[in-house]
DNA sequence: TGTACATCAGTGAACGCGCGTTCACTGATGTAC
DNA sequence: TGTACATCAGTGAACGCGCGTTCACTGATGTAC
């Protein structure tokens, strides 16, 4: 195995990671749709052909960001459940839920990149599994505190959601299938994923929307909008 | 006044209307972001100087073509209201909900350029309270129906929407101010933006989203949500 | 330890492409008397 | 009704640009004996 790299291998490693970083600040300062193989060499000193020694196309290049972007905000999302006690379901919700518009605001290219027009990235449809698999891995938090909340009867899930219909059971299914917790409700799942996608409308539009910017007056429609759905969640605070 | 026009007048409308018809196909083949104007230009026979006539730039035909999609879709919000009941809240509401998504799946392209990453658009700053004006014209037919529930006390609102912060409060108050309605609380005005934008994230990701296509089932999660939502605001089923 | 060879990094030139926009222009369409 | 003039539509050529990608190549870095 290539347990120990040799020297090569690490610069290798490490150029890869320069030219990554570099497209994440192209990105920030450019707009999304700029990202350009040209300007990234440009700004670490390289001629474009070089690239093409660490990325075998563009759209290589932007499916790696997309799931980098994926881990960077689950783990942020992670970091957020820290100083909370395991059965504060309430806190650790309002948590995520502050930790989740926190890092689109911090990382705008990013949010854009994964949750905006897709024609900017890249749909090879050998990738979708990936991009899948990189959602889930994102959404792990967000799952463990409903559970969490679940198994000590402090959830409250709507009706409709303990049966979902048979195309959409075979989804949650799947989903459930590649969670680390294999004992995830499919209602629970459903509930997860349909808070979060709620949240998502918001933020993209406090991001790039055409409402008036003040609407969202600096995250406390946000966060109002949390402590609304929280209370629904029939999650109560301690 | 231009009250009528001479033919050659007409045929100039006649034009904008073509190149416009022509760019929204245009991006519905080819993705928004690929919208160019010698595409256009040929696909109506001519060359692409041309436009210029109708458009000073690119960057104006695609303003055009926003403020339009959101014409088109309240008038979709609009004419879902048809056959309803004037007292029939919850089904007026459930309506709008599904005509939302609707007009989306039918209109992917203008759906994407309204909602979309902002860089394949334009943010000319003096445009902005032009979009602003035509998302609220979008929004009347939803304002409507909270209002009218609102009075005939059929709506719960959530205590944390009565007292909204300062900066939330100006902007709605502006928002208020652009309706025909100028009565709606601001409470409602609110609410009815939130669950709003919340349907606008489900929406998004079913279309362009990275999670499984399953987990949308036709549609069958977001009328689930639909009704969960309806419930929550204290709408009731005739 | 030193040499021979394979692997990899990066260059520089070139390819072919489509883009938005400008400009000076020709013809056609409309207007005023 | 006919003529003179202004307005507008559309052309064709050109500008300057940046893009992703390929190719044959030179040097440097590592490996095996």
């Amino acid at each position: 195995m290539t347990r120990t790299l040799n020297r090569r291998q690490q610069r290798h490693q490490a150029t890869i990671q320069e030219i990554k970083d570099t497209a994440r600040q192209q990105m920030a300062e450019e707009g999304v749709s700029n990202l350009s193989l040209g300007a990234i060499a440009r700004a670490i000193g390289m001629t474009p052909p070089a690239l093409y020694r660490y990325f075998e196309s563009r759209g290589a290049l932007v499916t790696a960001l997309v799931v980098d972007a994926y881990d960077s905000m689950g783990e942020a999302l992670e970091q957020s459940q820290g100083s909370l006690s395991q059965d504060d379901y309430a806190g650790r919700f309002l948590a995520l839920m502050h930790a989740y518009r926190g890092w689109a605001l911090k990382h705008p290219a990013d949010y854009a990149l994964m949750y905006g027009t897709p024609a900017a990235s890249v749909d090879l449809s050998g990738e979708q599994e990936r991009f899948q698999r990189a959602v889930m891995r994102s959404m792990r938090a967000m799952v463990e505190v409903l559970h969490a909340a679940y198994d000590a009867k402090c959830l409250t899930i709507p009706s409709q959601y303990q049966e979902p219909p048979p195309t959409v059971r075979t989804a949650l299914t799947w989903m459930q299938s590649v969670l680390p917790d294999k004992a995830v409700p499919l209602g629970v799942l459903a509930l997860a994923f349909t808070t979060w996608l709620r949240a998502d409308g918001l933020i993209w539009q406090e991001l790039h929307g055409h409402l008036p910017k003040d609407l969202f007056g600096y995250g406390e429609l946000y966060e109002m909008e949390s402590r609304v759905l929280a209370e629904r969640l029939g999650l109560v605070a301690l």
